[in-house]
DNA sequence: TTGTATGCGTTATCAT
DNA sequence: ATGATAACGCATACAA
């Protein structure tokens, strides 16, 4: 394997003047250029990136981790974050965590090592004390509302979405509504679970804590949140489902159980993905990619913001007007 | 940032002794080694792993090319990669490439540059002789049926899966049967290809060429493969569907259009995912974690091997017995 | 415009 | 059992 040392000694110049024309840097003659140019040419030379980056002390390389890579929300994160850092000419480092907070160790850890320049938290499993405590070895950028600790981030402001959603489903005549969830654990289900609530006790209703349905990640758990809908003696009317393709799998089930959409039920999907359009689902649109991008600028610039990102409902044929019982 | 040389002055032994202890390596007293435990404790010290990288010329880092991270194909196969990785102690780099030949030598050469170990390609879009002309720089391990060249890879037979399926439908009365699929280029859609023309040559069925669909890839392409199928005046009356996405995504466009499964339209999907299993689509169960552990394993092995995983069908509610019409 | 010398942090070789 | 030193391949401050 020729390194610059052969090339130098190939075009007759020093080292110095290799790594000039190899970093495109000014000041260097026409001749000589063309000497290591025609050197690199006939060595089949390339470059060996480890000795750069332990030389510069950065290697262009971005974490990211997710709890799982194949759910619908986080691949289209991870498509957005890919598509800027192809753009300024990055690469990722995966860490699926599944939620295990050791994985998510494990990545900070090698922020400490300085084999990533940064980490992007897609969601979090450890502590503020932990993140906080490797924050001095490379920027960490998160996917949620920070508050005022000392960390990028951008995220959409869930209490106001779901809060919003509750009143929009109010106005059509719900009175009872529950919602389907990943996990009760996070940041962003917190968030939720406080509109939730805010929302019960402003409307003066009864908060039903069994109305939370939570494990759904996949389509195929719409089932399981039917069959759980099915043991109530009195179900709600309208379920808010934080995935698209737990609401799309939930019309599906209830097309098996004989459940009518939306008469006996009413769904609001989220993220707005190609799913939720084919089965005219109503959804609150994410902007994921448009996340996915910020998220990624963001750790590779040097300073701390936090973004909010605007959300939509999109209303289609999932959600009914219904009679208020007196 | 403290390194092995301040370690070295703080334990009061040499560079040599604590890269002894940080690596475990034998013949270093116990008295010395605790003085040097000693100093990574107070001093909270962290390796710094290009060095180790450049000194060891290997990253144990492996690159994953595919073509689209979010589909559930390539989702399920990257989750055996990642599983056997964090087993083995590897970190994966992900290389999404949309089918682009560019992305793909950005993968290439990133084996060239020795930032990554070696490569798995789990769907190449490159040809062979650019293939080859990395070889000598890292193991390339492949997701396909490579015949006699020097690469290792885990695959399926595909035109033995795709020929049996077909029998299979056959028997059940089919004359009709059609195939949707995500590409027509690429080793595997050819062998499929060819399992299909020799069905209809075996059976003496006339060749449709329409009755390929291609370009569907998710659940929401359901609708457009069913679009596609209302054009023709005799639409097939089974239909092969390399996705369970895909399928269940033309189960409920059947649904919409009225058209009856399996009484109208008989479906087998691929790969055994939840969906299908939900859904109570017949499918044939592709081994897609055992694969990807695989393929993982022969990244990091030396020897090269070939690996050909089996398969099996599935059957459940999708697929009719059609009476012949003679 | 060019080259020399040094540093990056670690591992490996070879003494002792 | 321990240590001095070379090697890994490149970037860069500084000198010329």
């Amino acid at each position: 394997m020729t390194n610059i040392k052969d090339l130098a000694k190939m075009a007759g110049v020093s080292v110095t003047t290799v790594s000039r024309v190899l970093n495109h840097h000014p000041y260097v003659s026409e001749e000589k250029k063309n000497a290591v140019l025609a050197a690199i040419k006939a060595s089949n030379y390339q470059q060996n990136i480890n000795a750069v980056h332990l030389s510069k002390g950065k290697t262009q390389l971005i974490g990211v981790v997710l709890p799982y890579s194949d759910h619908p929300y986080f691949s289209k994160l991870l498509k957005g974050i890919a598509q800027q850092a192809l753009e300024q000419n990055y690469h990722l480092v995966l860490f699926q965590t599944d939620y295990k907070e050791c994985r998510e160790l494990g990545a900070l850890r090698m922020l400490k090592q300085k084999q990533i320049d940064s980490l992007i938290i897609c969601s979090r499993s450890s502590d503020w004390s932990t993140i906080e405590e490797y924050l001095p070895y490379g920027s960490i950028v998160l996917c949620e509302d920070v508050k005022d600790r000392q960390v990028s981030s951008t995220y959409v402001n869930h209490y106001k979405i779901f809060y919003n959603a509750l009143e929009y489903l109010y106005k059509k005549g719900h009175q009872r509504i529950g919602y389907v969830i990943a996990r009760k654990s996070g940041t962003n289900s917190q968030y939720r679970e406080k509109a939730y609530r805010d929302f019960h006790t402003k409307y003066q209703l009864s908060y039903q804590p069994d109305y939370i349905i939570d494990e759904c990640l996949y389509f195929e758990d719409g089932e399981k949140a039917i069959n759980r809908l099915k043991k109530m003696k009195t179900p709600p009317t309208a379920l808010l489902v934080t995935s698209d393709q737990v609401a799309a799998g939930i019309v599906v089930s209830c097309q098996t159980h004989g459940i009518s959409i939306p008469n006996q039920l009413s769904i609001i999907g989220f993220d707005n993905q190609p799913i939720a359009k084919m089965m005219n689902i109503t959804t609150i649109e994410i902007p994921l990619l448009e996340m996915g991008r910020s998220l990624f600028l963001q750790a590779v610039q040097s300073d701390l913001t936090n973004k909010e990102l605007s959300s939509r409902l999109i209303e289609r044929d999932t959600v009914s007007y219904k009679e208020k019982n007196k």
